[in-house]
Formats: C-alpha cells, sequence, structure tokens
DNA sequence: TACCAGGTAGTGA
DNA sequence: TCACTACATGGT
C-alpha cells in the first residue's frame, strides 16, 4: 500500500470527470480503476491519497497515470481573476487531474462518446471489455477484464459486436482496428507527434472527427493544449465567452481549463 | 412521443 | 467551405 499527500486531487471528481470509463465506485471515496491492462484500487482521505499497489508499480505506471508530478495550482493561478465563470468552475473541480491514458483504449471509447451519454459509454465500454479483454486477476485474486487489444478487435465481425448494444459506432471502431493492424494508420508514430500532427493523422482514423482526435490527444497523448468542443462547451462558448474562448492567455494548457469547465457543467446540469 | 447524449461521414450546392 | 442529414441506442 502506498500512501501519499497530495495537493489539487480529488479521486472523486476525476472518476466521474467523464475523462475515463473504467473506475468502478467501490465505497465512500474508494475506486478501482483498470488502464493499460492494470488494475487498481484507490481510495482517499482528505489529502491523503492510498494505492493499492507497489512502490515500484506506483512509480513506473500511476504517478504518470494520474499526472502526479504536474502542479495543478499553477493552472488554477493562471485563471483570469475577473473570468467569474471560469473561476466557478476551477472551484468546483479544484481537485480534477487529466488522466494519461492508453492510445488505443482512448481512440475506442471516444468513438463510443460521441452522440451518447457517459451512463451508457461506460456500459458500452464494459460490455466490450467483458466480451473481448483478456482475463486477468487483481491482487486478490478477482478476475478483471484488459481492454481489447486492436489486432482483437479488429479480427471480430460486426456480428460479434451486436451484444455490446454500440449502435452505429460498431462500424467505425471496426475500421479504425482495422486501419491500425494493416499499417494505415501508426499508432506508434502518433505517440511520437506533435499536437496538430497527432490530430491530423488520428483524424484518418474511422469515426475520429476533430472533437474526438481533441479528446484522444487530450486524454491519451497528454496534448493538455488540445481544447475539444462537445455540446456542453459549445454552450459554454456562447453563454460566456461570445467573443471566443482567451485560449492565446492558456496557451500550452487550455485543455486543462477545458476540463474544469466540462466538469462544471456535468455537476451543474 | 419527442428530445437528447463528450459527433462523424457523406452529399450537394 | 458550408449546410444538411442519416446514423443506433437508451433514458427522461
Amino acid at each position: 500500500m502506498i500512501e501519499r499527500e497530495i495537493a489539487d486531487f480529488d479521486l472523486e471528481q476525476i472518476a466521474r470527470s467523464g475523462q475515463c470509463f473504467r473506475f468502478r465506485e467501490l465505497g465512500e471515496k474508494r475506486y478501482s480503476v483498470v488502464a493499460g491492462g492494470k488494475y487498481i484500487e484507490v481510495c482517499q482521505e482528505g489529502r491523503l491519497v492510498r494505492f493499492d499497489c507497489s512502490e515500484e508499480t506506483f512509480e513506473s505506471v500511476w504517478r504518470g497515470y494520474f499526472d502526479l508530478d504536474a502542479d495543478y495550482g499553477r493552472y488554477k493561478r493562471a485563471v483570469a481573476k475577473r473570468d467569474q465563470y471560469l473561476q466557478r468552475a476551477v472551484a468546483a473541480g479544484c481537485g480534477l487531474r487529466i488522466l494519461r491514458q492508453e492510445l488505443w483504449e482512448t481512440i475506442v471509447c471516444f468513438i463510443i462518446s460521441q452522440q451518447n451519454n457517459i451512463g451508457r459509454i461506460t456500459k458500452c465500454v464494459e460490455n466490450l471489455c467483458s466480451l473481448f479483454g483478456e482475463i486477468c486477476y487483481n491482487r486478490s485474486g478477482q478476475v478483471y477484464n484488459a481492454f481489447p487489444t486492436v489486432e482483437r478487435l479488429a479480427a471480430c465481425t460486426l456480428e460479434e459486436f451486436a451484444p455490446i448494444r454500440l449502435g452505429y459506432r460498431a462500424r467505425y471502431i471496426l475500421s479504425a482496428a482495422r486501419q491500425v493492424v494493416s499499417g494505415e494508420v501508426d499508432l506508434e508514430a502518433v505517440r511520437h507527434m506533435d499536437y496538430a500532427h497527432a490530430r491530423t493523422e488520428l483524424m484518418r482514423l474511422s469515426g475520429v472527427g476533430r472533437k474526438v482526435a481533441e479528446c484522444i490527444c487530450l486524454f491519451a497523448l497528454h496534448h493538455i493544449d488540445a481544447f475539444p468542443i462537445d455540446t456542453h462547451i459549445r454552450q459554454v462558448l456562447d453563454a460566456h465567452y461570445p467573443k471566443g474562448f482567451p485560449l492565446k492567455r492558456y496557451r500550452g494548457f487550455a485543455g486543462v481549463m477545458q476540463q474544469y469547465a466540462f466538469y462544471y457543467e456535468l455537476v451543474t446540469n
């Protein structure tokens, strides 16, 4: 068990922020997470966060995943004092972090996210993992499913996807998986591209448009200047930033501000 | 019943 | 480039 005092960290906010669909609530401020094939249980009391894993695994996997080396206080201090909307949003989501998720998982999850709600996205991802993910065991010997590999999904048929209830998104996922396996889109190369090139390359994937590509850049590649505009953020921009969001002010980390706004809309609507 | 949910792709002008 | 529309599914 690893214990750390962490500032600007709220497990519940992170779990509910809609950037990852593999958090499960186990109890009050206690969650399990499956990411990159690894399972962990995390709980929080005040600033004290407990990670149920070895020191080595914490350092090699979870410190990076939860972005613990970043100073979110710096991002929050950058918010303009007169920007009352963003001040409220930051106050509401003061413990948010931009996770560093596995690329293929994030691509599939955000293809599923289109025209969908978080509850149903979570169910679809759960179904997908149950059906096609490798069976693994956690430290207690309990079974969990890893996220299906790109090879496994590329080998599926549309009929096999039917029980997952993906709707029209099934075709996108199947095509995208085959584009990656065939080498048409090189995800290893995408990992090393800058934000603009990564976004362009990701948009070559079936079912990945501008918004989904921005989400993948933000939540998997940690290009935190990515700024996905979905229906909620569109409404925020229309209501509070009619002249456009001040991207220049937040150059280099506008995506963090996007996440505060997105979470704020989530918990207040 | 109608509308909505972290949109995308195809079509025609 | 822009406007418009079909695309699955489930919840409210």
